[in-house]
DNA sequence: GCGCTGTATAAGCATTGACTTATAAAGGAG
DNA sequence: CTCCTTTATAAGTCAATGCTTATACAGCGC
């Protein structure tokens, strides 16, 4: 999950986001946006840039002397998918939790804790 | 964007993934899974745990002596809305070229240059 | 009470990572 | 060819962060 080590950084995020918005830009267009937000020099941007073309978020053409940078959708969409399936466990984890409560509610008796507990359940077993 | 700040550690990801497959796990727990792949303390994973709890991703209930740690699902939608977002505008506006290309296609003529063209489109300029 | 278990914190160290200034390299204009 | 523009890289600094060991503290069992 390389991309969301690469999206641990506000300027890097905010640069995307301007790709997002603003299609293709120039590395110099890229560090003027930058240096409206923060206080930044062109090279860090460029430092940045490279982060984001290594981890595929971004790919830069050379058109003339500029390079044009690209927003490359499929790490993102690889990392929004992560978030989604733990999302999505989480939930249907809550869903079965929820079942269990309603359909125990009233069986419920003699309920011991278990000593061990590492995934700590619910502590809703009991000895028949 | 705290979270995706708080998301770019593999320790951190694999503590959720496993809160969002197992529920809710006690401290103990977390430390044992996450030294099955990573040579980590004790105390390391506390310190994780930390921070997950201040980036409010996860929330923690104390159960006698054991900290029950549970998956809050909050801050993680919110990166999940972010990157979701970022891809629609990218999407939106590889449609918009799409058409602008599709329908320009023959009345392109006399089209200059920007020449301060920060958003650089397709650098496309053709003399007649 | 005493000691053990579970967890968090403190302190210190090492590494990583983001920034700076200075410079190089490559393309375009004159 | 020469100069300016654009971008990237090099080298060095500094702060943030992740780790470790040692320790504190709270709850439970005896």
């Amino acid at each position: 999950m390389t991309a969301l080590d690469v999206l641990g950084d506000p300027v890097r995020r905010r640069l995307l986001e301007h790709l997002a918005l603003g299609g293709e830009i120039s590395a110099g267009g890229l560090v003027a946006l930058a240096q409206e937000e923060f206080t930044v020099s062109q090279p860090a941007v460029s430092q940045h840039l490279r982060v984001l073309r290594e981890g595929g978020l971004v790919s830069a053409r050379a058109v003339g002397r500029r390079r044009i940078y690209t927003l490359e959708p499929g790490p993102l969409a690889e990392a929004e998918r992560w978030l989604a399936e733990l999302r999505g466990f989480w939930s249907q984890r809550l869903d079965a939790l929820e079942t269990e409560l309603a359909r125990g509610r009233r069986a419920r008796r003699t309920d011991d804790d278990n000593h061990e507990a590492d995934t700590a359940e619910d502590t809703t077993r009991r000895m028949a």
